[in-house]
RNA sequence: UGGGGCGUGGUGAAGCGGUAACACAGCGGACUUUGGAUCCGUUAUUCGGAGGUUCGAAUCCUCCCGCCCCAGCCA
């Protein structure tokens, strides 16, 4: 009953939980379920529900949060993605210790429950095809009408059920429906069915089943069977409360788990429908589920996105029960927060411009003394080459500087960082096409490390890296996958698909970074002073080819300026 | 036009009859060897609307409006 964590405000979801606590109703016991269907990969409002559910269990003595496939339906369901599914929950820092099972477990239970309705008279077997069943069911405005098969008898109900399990039947010739009430206002209330026949195998109990529970069905006894006693899901599941209920009230179990239904997380440019991303994936709009544009688990976790990043942004986001579309620079925030204090910095020109330093001795090479995070010194130094022709990015320099940009411009003095102050003296352009090609600075010997001792002020740092020293990697620029804060925005006839951003990846090759990134290992985390944080990517990156992926850029106040309109000479 | 939900600033979100927290975004400024980070200031006389109850309403009542979900043998 202690709270672990009583820093964070309540939310609806916990109040409940603290009353029941307090009223003693489950003799203080707090068990949740995390209950995925494998059939997809997680993806990032996923882990808003592994968050409440797992971090409900983790913030209660005693509590308990099970990992339960929802495995019903072996003609979408693969292993695939039950592995995927569990990775992705121990990536993000939850653990269900032993708590880990299945749907499908359950199945000869199930079976019993479903005889046990029929013995009671609550269930039986229709034989009407799937479209006669929805002309009976009505529609919204008018109740249904009662299936022919309504009233056979208990006995010859067992039969058939009985038959079908045998596999005695085509798929689609007979399914388990509850007797419940055609002319309910709730559809879900209209005889919903429980059974259907699927001649499939399961990817856990192979050929042994030919008949599959329905979600209604399984859902709410799995977890009677498990003893949860708070099962939390989303909004669109309320309509079906009453059927949850019905099922375990009419069985009279023992355990009857407390539905609550809470809001799903949505993100602005993103979509989060598992049928939608799929669609990417198959079609090859995006290269797989953990391509680092995709908002999965996996795709999040490739792009360099932290757990810790993750489970702040669920956090901040709070639990209510209204619809709602979180901006995405929230998560963009939560990563930039975490990063900027765990990442070392380190030097990468993503465009470069050459610039030779006319005035520092041909042959001669410096090590100099750079910060690693001055966030954190306690992340130490490194030391970084300089000579005579070095890379700086072509943004940093303007031949005709507007007003507010204090960056390199002909005659202008900034500062390498953790280097000297260098003076641009000429520029060298193209002959043909105009492009400047290469500049020439000369440096001041007394400005060592980037100070001066006369008081000097240069507004403009600039970071670069020694031509000759340089590495050359590959870096990937990722933009929103979609154009629109709401990718479904579109003209009639036209789908998601049509705001997919075609400039979402940008693929930078040879960019010369610092040689001290050499040993840099798969999934290590940099910030590229000035640019943004990067991820060693670790499907494609090899020593000596080294591949990067921009997780986020750095606030760019600029960038802002230029925008509007500002910057102007 | 059946049923179930939800409406608080640009976006989320507290508030539960005593006079609108917080976070992100934005804007302004300070500081700065990352135009990063940090720091400070600033943005709802008002809570979908209209009535009503009350000394007092975002909170209680009535009516109205808007948005979302439900007619899979998906979950």
């Amino acid at each position: 009953m202690k709270s672990i964590n009583s820093t964070r405000p309540p939310d609806f979801i916990r109040n409940i939980i603290r009353q029941d606590l307090k009223a003693n109703k489950n003799n203080g016991r707090v068990v949740t379920r995390f209950p995925p269907e494998p059939n997809g990969y997680l993806h990032i409002g996923h882990a808003k529900s592994i968050s409440i559910n797992f971090g409900i269990a983790l913030e209660n003595e005693g509590g308990v949060c099970h990992l339960r496939f929802d495995d019903t339906n072996p003609s979408k369901e693969n292993i695939e993605y039950i592995e995927s599914i569990k990775s992705d929950i121990q990536w993000l820092g939850f653990d269900w210790g032993k708590h880990l099972y299945y749907a499908s477990d359950y199945f000869e239970k199930l079976y019993r429950y479903a005889a046990q309705l029929i013995k009671d008279g609550k269930a039986y077997v229709c034989s009407l095809s799937a479209e006669e069943i929805r002309e009976y069911r009505g529609t919204l405005t008018e109740p249904g009408k009662e299936s022919p098969y309504r009233n056979r008898s208990v006995k010859e109900n067992l039969e058939l059920f009985e038959q079908m399990r045998k596999g005695e039947f085509e798929d689609g010739s007979h399914v388990l429906r509850a007797k419940i009430d055609m002319a309910s206002p709730n559809l879900n209330m209209r005889d919903p069915v429980l059974y259907r026949i699927r001649h499939e195998s399961h990817h856990r109990t192979g050929n042994k089943w030919c008949i599959y529970p329905m979600y209604d069905f399984a859902h709410c006894l799995s977890d009677s069977i498990e003893g949860i006693t708070h099962s939390i899901c989303t909004l669109e599941f309320e309509d079906n409360r009453p059927l949850y209920d019905w099922i375990l009230n009419a069985l009279n179990v023992d355990c009857h788990p407390q539905q609550i239904e809470f809001a799903r997380l949505n993100l602005s440019y993103t979509i989060m429908s598992k049928r939608e991303l799929r669609q990417l994936v198959e079609e090859e709009y995006v290269n797989g589920w953990d391509d680092p544009r995709m908002p999965t688990i996996s795709g999040l976790r490739r792009r360099g996105y932290t757990a810790e990043a993750i489970r702040n942004l669920c956090e901040r986001t709070g639990v209510a029960k209204s619809n709602s579309v979180v901006d995405i620079a929230l998560l963009e925030y939560c990563i930039r927060e975490d990063l900027n204090r765990r990442a070392p910095r380190v030097m990468a020109v993503l465009r470069p411009l050459r610039v030779v330093i006319d005035n520092y001795p041909e042959k001669q090479v410096e090590e100099l003394d750079a910060q690693n995070n001055p966030e954190d010194p306690g992340m130490g130094t490194r030391r970084i080459p300089f000579s005579r022709v070095l890379y700086i990015e072509q943004d940093d320099f303007r031949e005709d500087p507007p007003k507010k940009f204090f960056r390199l411009a002909p005659g202008r003095e900034v500062r390498l960082k953790h280097a000297y102050y260098i003076k641009c003296t000429d520029v060298v352009k193209d002959k043909k096409t105009g492009e400047v090609i290469e500049l020439h600075c000369t440096y001041d010997p007394a400005t060592r490390g980037g100070w001066s001792s006369d008081g000097r002020k240069v507004r403009g740092t600039l970071h670069w890296v020694s031509a000759a020293h340089a590495l050359k990697a590959e870096v990937r620029l990722y933009e929103h996958l979609f154009t629109k804060t709401n990718p479904h925005d579109v003209k009639d006839g036209s789908d998601f698909k049509a705001n997919l951003n075609r400039h979402s990846l940008e693929k930078l090759t040879s960019c010369p970074v610092e040689p001290n990134l050499a040993d840099a290992k798969p999934g290590s985390r940099y910030q590229f002073l000035r640019q943004g944080y990067f991820c060693v990517d670790c499907v494609d990156s090899r020593q000596g080819a080294l591949v990067f992926n921009r997780i986020v850029s750095l606030r760019d106040s600029w960038a802002r300026i230029e925008k509007a309109g500002k910057g102007k000479s």
